[in-house]
DNA sequence: TCGATTTTTACGAACGTTCGTCAGTTATAT
DNA sequence: ATATAACTGACGAACGTTCGTAAAAATCGA
């Protein structure tokens, strides 16, 4: 299929240059057509674009689903942990969660009503399992703290110091050395007395 | 100056719109002007941008500092939530911390060898004043830990979460639960037994 | 202090390019 | 033969930039 080609393309500028650096006319070249040829596929600019969007946000969602399902109730520290190196290991595989994380921050402004949206949604989903996992830990002393919205908040904390580190990525020591610290103090922080 | 307008107009725009998203003629017009009058004062573009960007740098730096430097070696608690707060009084309150945030992790493409080396030291000082830092307060005895990086990243990591929430930032209440959240854990594990 | 001179700032006009988009046409494949 | 896909060509608009020019401001010698 060559609309999922044009995606592929347009997912790799979009990621590098933003919405309004990357052009119909790069994204063409990268697939060995003219430009004009895209719109055969895609309505225009937008309509690509967000296509590439949708597409992202499923990827991210049912990936994440997946490994948030083999969650289980008496382990939280190997869970969470893995979980960590989960998120690592599909961003530097994955250009689709680059493209997501950049334009969650920063959308271009012209569609950042609909791409709130989208975050919003996703946002909430995750965190409403996470939440419900830290629950059961928390209810079988696994962790400790009263509310499950701290230790999720936490977390998602963490794992947001991550991503921006992954972002700014070039150091896979100062990487590991950030990961290995915020692990440390955070699992301390709701496991200990 | 009109210099100073025109810069405080660029800031906006580059904030909002990034680099590319950026026109000329949308900054002069911000300060009532033609975009060629910008030629008057600055070079180009690219001219413009990195005077922006090293006078957004220089306010970080020093603003940080000053608060550094009021950090005692008995209160550490008092002093790194804080500190917190003073980034988040700082992003809400200056145009050139958002500026600087978006640039440090989206950079033009063609500039970004220049802003790392930029981003990247200011970083490194950052990191050597705080480290520094918790090294006091270990020898005193008043964090647990035997070193020191531990902690300091662990701190910086809750920062960076901190600023991502800010960018996303429509949701002031969501901000301090994650803020509250962040700290109870970090605090927890860094300072009891 | 005054007029003369130089420098600074802003402007209209235009440059060459690139942008996203649309219309019409040709080639390919079902 | 009919639909799909890619092409050529062209469109208006916007981009950053350069030119020459005209005020305005600053500098300077008398």
């Amino acid at each position: 299929m060559k609309s999922n080609e044009i995606k592929e393309a347009a997912l790799k500028y979009f990621t590098i240059h933003g919405y309004e650096g990357a052009s119909l006319a790069q994204i063409a070249e990268e697939v060995g057509m003219k430009k004009q040829s895209i719109y055969a596929h895609f309505k225009g600019k937008d309509d690509l674009f967000l296509q590439v969007l949708r597409d992202a946000k499923e990827t991210e969602l049912s990936s994440k689903r997946q490994y948030f399902s083999k969650f289980g109730s008496k382990n939280p520290e190997k869970d969470l942990y893995g979980y960590l190196q989960l998120v690592i290991d599909l961003f530097q595989r994955n250009e689709q969660l680059k493209f997501w994380l950049r334009m969650s921050f920063f959308p271009p402004v012209h569609l950042e009503k609909v791409i709130e949206q989208e975050v919003r949604d996703i946002e909430e989903k995750m965190q409403a399992i996470l939440e419900s996992k830290f629950q059961d830990w928390i209810n079988a002393k696994l962790i400790v703290g009263d509310a499950a919205i701290t230790p999720t908040f936490a977390f998602l904390g963490v794992v947001d110091s991550i991503l921006l580190e992954l972002v700014y990525g070039n150091d896979e020591k100062r990487l590991q050395a950030k990961l290995a610290a915020s692990w440390t103090v955070f699992w301390r922080g709701i496991s200990h007395q």
